[in-house]
This record gives C-alpha cells, sequence and structure tokens, in this order.
DNA sequence: CGTAACCTTGATTAAGATCAATTCTCGTGG
DNA sequence: CCACGAGAATTGATCTTAATCAAGGTTACG
C-alpha cells in the first residue's frame, strides 16, 4: 500500500488544526494510511479496539446490526472527520490493557475510501503532553452527541416523512454552507441551485432515517406527489421549500 | 434557600473526585445550590445556557417534546451524576457571546431534588487552569455517546419487549453492582433478591422506552403471561432471568 | 445487450398508537 | 376509619403507520 499521506493532509483534520508542525510530526509517526473499497469493512461492533480513524477521502457508515440481519446507520462519515475515538477515552485502563473494542461496525461506502488510523496507545501519552488538544476532542464529542440527540429525537417523535424531509432540509443547508465557504476562498460566485444530490444510496439512506427502502421509496412519491420535491434518481429538486421546511421543524 | 452543600458534596461527584481541596473550592465559588419538587423545570430546550448541573439528591429526566406534545426521555440523572456539559464545549464562542442554549429539556421525578450549577463562563477560565479535568469530561461523554448509541441501537432494531427485558436486565445489574459496592465498603452481606423496585413512574419508563403507557403495559402482561417475571406495583420479580437475558441481547 | 444492482409498486400483515372506559391506589379531610 | 377524588395503571376496541412479502421495472456497466 502506498503511503500517500502527510502533515498537509492532517492540517485539514478539525482535530489537528492548531497544532504546531513538530506536534503534527509526531501524530504521523503515530499513524498509519489505510484504503478501502465499497463495501469493506473497517472494523466490526465489539472487535478489538487498536485506534481511531480520520477520513481523508470516500465516506463510511456506522451502523448496528440485529440479530435479525436488519441494519441501523447511525453516522455517515466524511473527510476530515475522525471517529471511533469513543473508547480511548471511555476507559483508559481498558486500552491500555487491550480490553477496549469498537462500539460499532464501520463500513466504506465508496470506492478509494482513504483513512488514516492513530494508534491509541502511544496517542493516550501524547495527549497528556498536549492538553489543548483534548478541549478538541470535547467540541468534537460534544457536537456528536448533540447530533444524536437531534437524531434520536427524530426516530421517536417523528414520522418518516418529516425525518426525510429534515434529512433533505440539512443536506441542502449543508451544501449552501459549503459553497458560500468555496465562494469566499476562491472570490467566485456559484449559481445557486434549488437542488441536492444525494451523497449515499437509497438503501443507506432508509437504513439512517430508520426505516427500509420500500417505505423510503413511498414517501419520496408522496413528497412528490404534494409538489414539494421532484426526485431524479439521487437528484432532489427542491419546488417548495417553505413546505418542505415546515415539516421539518 | 438555604444553602446546605459543601466541599464534601463535590467530592463524590465522578468529575471532581481527583481535586485537590484548594480546587474544589474554586468550582464551589463559582456555583450554586437550587432544589426542585417534583414536576419543576430545571430548563428548557433552546433556553439561553448558563452553566451545566450537578444532581445530589433525587432524579431529573432530559427529554425532548414533539409538537404534538409527545414526550421522549434521552436520559434519567441520578446523584452524582453530571448533564448539561454539552453546550460548554460544543461552542466555546457561544458561551462567551451568552448565544449558547440547552440542548434539550430538564425536569424533577422527584420531590426534595437538589442540584448544584457550575456557572459556564467561569468553569471555561477554570479549565484552561486545570487541564486534568477535561480528561474527565473526555470520559463521561464518552460514556453518554455510547449509551445513545445503545439507546438509539434499542429504539430502532428492537421491538418493545426486548427494550423493556434489557431495561430490566440492566436495572437489575446496576443494583447488583451497587450492593457489591456497599458490601465491600460496610463489609456486611447483603440478601440477594431477584426482583428490581422501579425508580420512576410507568409513564416515565414508557416514554424512555419510546412507547406509550398502555403498550408498556400490555408488554408487561406478555411478559408475566409468559412467566419471566411478575409485576407487584413498582416491583418486578424476576422469575426467569435466562429468558429475561435471552430477549435482552 | 445482458445481467446484476438498484429502485419502485402493489397487496397483505403486524406492531403499536389512539380513543375510551374502568379500576386501582393512595393521600386528604370529614 | 371511611369516603372522596386525583393521579396512576389496566384493559378493550379500533385505527394507522410502516414492515413484510412478492413481483416487476430501471439503470449502469462490462
Amino acid at each position: 500500500m502506498k503511503k500517500k499521506f502527510d502533515i498537509n493532509d492532517l492540517k485539514k483534520i478539525h482535530l489537528f488544526s492548531d497544532l504546531s508542525e513538530s506536534e503534527l510530526g509526531k501524530i504521523l509517526s503515530i499513524s498509519h494510511y489505510k484504503k478501502f473499497s465499497r463495501g469493506e469493512i473497517l472494523f466490526f461492533d465489539t472487535e478489538p479496539f487498536h485506534g481511531f480513524y480520520c477520513v481523508l477521502e470516500g465516506s463510511i457508515k456506522l451502523y448496528k446490526i440485529s440479530t435479525e440481519g436488519r441494519e441501523h446507520i447511525v453516522h455517515i462519515m466524511n473527510p476530515y472527520n475522525t471517529f471511533g475515538e469513543v473508547p480511548v477515552f471511555e476507559n483508559y485502563e481498558d486500552v491500555l490493557n487491550d480490553k477496549a473494542v469498537y462500539p460499532i461496525n464501520a463500513m466504506a461506502i465508496e470506492d478509494d475510501t482513504e483513512v488514516f488510523v492513530v494508534s491509541a496507545k502511544p496517542f493516550l501519552s501524547y495527549l497528556k503532553q498536549y492538553p489543548e488538544i483534548s478541549l478538541k476532542f470535547l467540541s468534537t464529542l460534544s457536537k456528536r452527541l448533540k447530533l444524536l440527540n437531534n437524531h434520536i429525537e427524530g426516530l421517536t417523535l417523528h414520522d418518516i416523512k418529516r425525518r426525510l424531509a429534515k434529512y433533505i432540509i440539512d443536506e441542502y443547508e449543508n451544501t449552501s454552507r459549503e459553497m458560500k465557504k468555496i465562494e469566499k476562498t476562491k472570490k467566485i460566485i456559484l449559481k445557486k441551485s434549488d437542488s441536492i444530490e444525494l451523497s449515499i444510496s437509497k438503501y443507506d439512506l432508509a437504513s439512517h432515517l430508520g426505516t427500509i427502502l420500500e417505505t423510503l421509496s413511498r414517501t419520496f412519491k408522496k413528497l412528490q406527489d404534494e409538489k414539494i420535491i421532484e426526485v431524479h434518481g439521487k437528484k432532489i429538486a427542491i419546488l417548495d421549500i417553505k413546505k418542505l421546511k415546515s415539516y421539518s421543524a
């Protein structure tokens, strides 16, 4: 496997954005690069924990599976996200004694998904020397907690139409935000389009919304029949953003 | 309001257990004591954030509410737990500019629920001086993330019978663990009983399991009909722990 | 152009929510 | 001590949402 990541990749990771070159070098020295094809497993639930992951390219689903084989996607991880940090902090001793395990399954959902893995044990001693980094982690974990809270809220208090509406609105606002960022840095104006491009398969979307493919398909249709959206494959055109927002509230 | 908490109370909070007397004194100086009756609100979702809470006595439900008024309890907080820390770390700037908000509702579910509130702004500057405490927070938040993960797993992948079975088993194992602790410290042997005492109302239990009172009642009945448990008010006798565990897996 | 993966649609079923009526429990005051 | 009433819990009948089962259609890609 060609080693094709360096300090410049690390700088893009929010977690490490404030570190100096020498500190980044240390992180680099305790990490290794990995590449996955679509469908390949990064780790399984309850498998021994060895380190946490940072995404460089592609995307990864974090999911749980029921005994009957039903799958639920808890998170989708995209470039510059980190995941699998929970065991690092949850029980310090367990990590040192190789008793820690991953709490979830992780699978690449795109080809050429590139990650690097930071080894847990050396990282723990590193953490003590650079306490500022733990504040970064606190921020990361807090944001994740908030995400999970919202996810639970959706699952328990909203029906699938609302969940789907919320997903579309969130995706729409994320891409708008991304576009603004690009406009700012590149000093160009991008054409604003009232549509989104699904970044995951409909199967995975269903699993993330806590339902199944068939029900998702019907729900898309309902929103189409109400003239709120128009679906063309992975492209969702938003026809009536007000109504869509009223559902997603 | 009588001020009836001191450094000894603080010591019992996991978060502060490693701090010196003088450090605890500082925490004390930026905290204040509050007492609530059953049903009183500590804070509402989206209300301005001022500080995080530590429980001394009683218990508190953290819950979300849908527009239709349906409630879902995400956590029950008991003595020596802390909650409402997420906004502290989620966005540092927002806290300093008084823009942060609580992410959830909190209500006392017992009379004489006692808490103390640590003011966010002074705590943030304190945190920078004592970085070890952020490791404690990382551990707390990681554990909470794992809890939420399991909660989501239950909500999406298990039916209500399984969720209830899991709740009973968890409560049973928690009390067993508590008993062992007491036996160790007090050097006595407690009679082991194969039963648990529900610490919350059945309404709240239903809401925590993602269902309603009626369905919970019927589910209790199903488990009774299968001779797995026996329900007498708040007391649940476990008749067949093997079967119960097989459901909760 | 063929085949596999992906998606849609229809018919049926099942789990759990809702609505409605009682019953149980327990604290309060007569 | 009993009666009352309020809140808590149970039970039954019905309805709704979404899962399951089954079949067919689309798309992408070698």
